[in-house]
Parts: structure tokens; C-alpha cells; sequence
DNA sequence: ATTGAAATTGATAAATCGTCTCAAGAAGAT
DNA sequence: ATCTTCTTGAGACGATTTATCAATTTCAAT
């Protein structure tokens, strides 16, 4: 019945794995995260309002959370606010943030990740997800 | 007898194009600022508070703000905090780390660097910083 | 199905981080 | 030295996120 099946058994894996229970909140939630590529805790707060409008801000900040140790999600700091991406089925993306007007590019690059990958081996590390953002000024804001 | 010269000439151009002034606490917070390679506002508070301990936090972030502003600093959004990063400053290193024993291991590539000023380019971004890190296990927690 | 231990929830209090306010003090031009 | 303007320090404030806790829900064991 729900979509996104594989995601649903990922955070059931980690939850069982560390002692958690599915609740339908956590259900609720993963469905709306699932459906963005990247989403405030306060936006999904006022998205979830009209399906259940007791759910409250705290459980989605937990929720968002949780996700981020299932890594089905990664925070992301920017200006006040965190902004949880969604990493779980779309092909990792990486940003290009202009400091100025604050937006955002995504970009994705093979080369990177491989060379990226060269020097995990190189150190030994498996890689599982990794972030990377370049900071500068977009066209317009260099004047 | 001030260490950096150059970053002061650059300051005082700043602030007289802007009719701002130069005070003790800016030539104060500008010389503990360059001799970091980042830095939060509250470390600089503790940094600085054997130097001159009525120096306000309000002052350290008006500061570290004005410096970004004449392009001597740049902000950075990391975990709740904002980092000042020195821009002078060149060996900007990335991160390894194992997402199970926390162990950090810090690595330069130049060959993802310039990959990196490739999709800048292509994509009309001038890059000041970035931010690389690589999540994983280490290979003692891979058993 | 019922029970009971353990985890989760919602509401809100509290903490965190950074900015704003404003009276008092410092800088710099005249 | 004077005068205008900018800056400072202290704390209030606003926004975002986390902690607290009693009531509820989950889920495994009856």
C-alpha cells in the first residue's frame, strides 16, 4: 500500500536495531519526507497539520532526527534554520550556496565521488554518505 | 608592531569607504581573528577575555559580521554554530569520519579541489570555501 | 485478547545562538 | 578642544531547537 516500501523497511531495520517502535507518526512522516528533496521541520509541521493536526513540532524534530541516524536523511545548517535532505532514493546531491542572495545549486559529479572514494580506501574507510558544499558568490551577486 | 599588516590596510580601506571608524576592539579581534585558520564568536570571547575581559560577545559578532563584509572572513554554517573562516588562509583541509568509533581523520586533495572550481565555474559561482566530509566506517569498526 | 514494561507523544518550558536597543563612551574631522 | 557621528557593552529580545514529563501507545509475553 505505501510507496516508498524500501525506505519504510531501512528506518523499521534501525529501529528494531536499537529498540524503537513504528508508530504511526514515524509513518506519517517518513511518507511526507519521502515525497521532498529537502524540507524544515517547520514546513512539515504546517504540510502535516491538515492529516493529523495534533502532531506536534517536538515529534517531527525527533522524527527528522531519527532519521538522520537511520540515514534516510542529512541535516543541513543554513542561515537559522536546518534543512533535512533526503538522501535515501534520489542520487546524492551536492550544493553550491551563493553566501550573498542564498541560493542554492544542486550539482552532482562522479569524479568527485570517485576520487572521494580513492581516499577513503586510502584510509581505510567505507564510505556511507558524505556532504559537500561550496560557498561563494553566484554570477548576479559578484556584480 | 602589528603581525599583519596587510589584512589592516585592507580593514581601514573598508572602513573608510564606509565611513565606519577604527577602533581598539576591531585591531583587537582582527589579530586573534588572522591567526586562526576558523573560529565561532563565542571561542573568540573566551580567546579574548584574558586580553580584555569587558569586551562584549555583541562586539566580537558586529566584528566578525564587519569582516565578512570586507571580505577578510567568511561565515559558515556548521552544526548550530556559525564559523568565521579566515580567508587568508589557504590549506583548507577536509574531514574523514567514522560514523561508529567518531574518529576524525583529516585529509587534501587537489585533484577534488580543482573538480570543485570546475562546477563553480560552469555554474557562474566564484567559491570563497567549502565544506567536504566524508561519513563512513574506519576500518576497526567495519568488523 | 489481555497484560505490562518500555518507548513515544504532545504541550510547553528551557536552552541556544545571534541580533537589536540604547545610554555612555570613543574616534576623528574641524 | 569641540562637536558630530560611530561604537561599545550590557542585557533584552526573537527565532530555532531540545529537554521535561505525565499520559498514551506499542509490542512482546502471556
Amino acid at each position: 500500500m505505501p510507496k516508498h516500501v524500501k525506505e519504510i523497511e531501512a528506518l523499521k531495520a534501525h529501529l528494531g536495531k536499537h529498540q524503537l517502535k513504528y508508530t504511526r507518526q514515524r509513518e506519517l512522516i517518513l511518507e511526507a519526507f519521502l515525497q521532498q528533496e529537502h524540507i524544515t521541520a517547520e514546513e512539515m509541521y504546517h504540510q502535516l497539520a491538515k492529516k493529523d493536526p495534533h502532531l506536534g513540532l517536538a515529534t517531527i524534530y525527533r522524527t527528522l532526527n531519527l532519521f538522520c541516524e537511520a540515514d534516510l536523511a542529512q541535516a543541513r545548517h543554513f542561515g537559522t534554520q536546518t534543512q533535512y535532505d533526503n538522501i535515501s532514493h534520489k542520487g546524492h546531491h551536492d550544493h553550491l550556496i551563493c553566501t550573498d542572495c542564498h541560493k542554492i545549486v544542486e550539482f552532482e559529479n562522479c569524479e568527485i565521488e570517485k576520487l572521494q572514494e580513492e581516499v577513503a580506501t586510502r584510509n581505510g574507510f567505507t564510505i556511507t554518505t558524505h556532504r559537500l558544499e561550496l560557498y561563494g558568490l553566484c554570477s548576479r551577486c559578484r556584480h
